[in-house]
DNA sequence: GAGTTTGAAACT
DNA sequence: CAGTTTCAAACTC
């Protein structure tokens, strides 16, 4: 065994305890042991992914990476970051077939990131698309009509004002008025029209 | 908390 | 490689 398989396999700080009950935490089934961590404050039976089995575990490790030499690397790491930068070379993709892909049954949903074209998934909505249209992005727009309207009244009720204290004196000054309302409200609803389509 | 559903992993 | 079974997590009631 050459050095870098020994580290490979060297366990990782344990982030999530497992729940197994018959897998011995010796299959991919088991969150730690597809981490390649030891279990550690888990609630699991028959435990054999502690270091007490080492050479057990050492075993499986191999022989399931004999037979897919990618198997302990489709899980999500520990710096996302990193993942959704590189999520094409690290996520075999999903399969999913009824749960369109939002919900936490799919892997990729689970890890937070948009299915991909490795994906195999049916009448997926786990897009980069729906992602513009999903509940965040809502708030937002709503703050940026907000201040939409908040200019948009304000330099109404002063043109408003202009008219009501007779301040126009001259035709020409009630043109150049009329003429601001109508570009203000042009502007207005110009740009509800482009915050909806996403291109403010 | 028990039972059901789901999809990955393992097996044949 | 395709179909089936096993498994643990997610979900529902």
């Amino acid at each position: 065994m050459n050095n870098e398989s020994q580290s490979n396999d060297l366990p990782t700080t344990q982030t999530k305890a497992c729940n197994c009950k018959y897998s011995k935490c010796l299959k991919l089934y088991c969150q730690c042991f597809s981490s390649k961590d030891y279990c550690k404050n888990c609630d699991c039976n028959n435990c054999h992914n502690i270091p007490e089995y080492e050479a057990i575990r050492k075993s499986k490790i191999k022989s399931i990476t004999k037979r897919d030499s990618s198997a302990f690397r489709r899980k999500m790491p520990k710096d996302q970051r990193k993942f959704k930068n590189n999520q094409k070379s690290l996520i075999k993709g999903c399969n999913c077939k009824r749960t369109k892909c939002i919900q936490k049954y799919c892997e990729c949903y689970n890890a937070g990131i948009a299915c991909t074209e490795t994906c195999n998934c049916l009448k997926c909505k786990n897009t980069t698309l729906d992602e513009k249209k999903d509940c965040i992005s809502y708030p937002q727009n709503n703050e940026i009509l907000k201040s939409y309207t908040e200019y948009f009244n304000q330099s109404f009720s002063i043109i408003q004002n202009v008219f009501a204290e007779e301040k126009c004196e001259s035709s020409t000054e009630i043109n150049h008025e009329v003429k601001a309302t109508g570009n203000i409200e042009e502007s207005y609803f110009a740009k509800i029209l482009l915050t909806f389509n996403g291109l403010t």
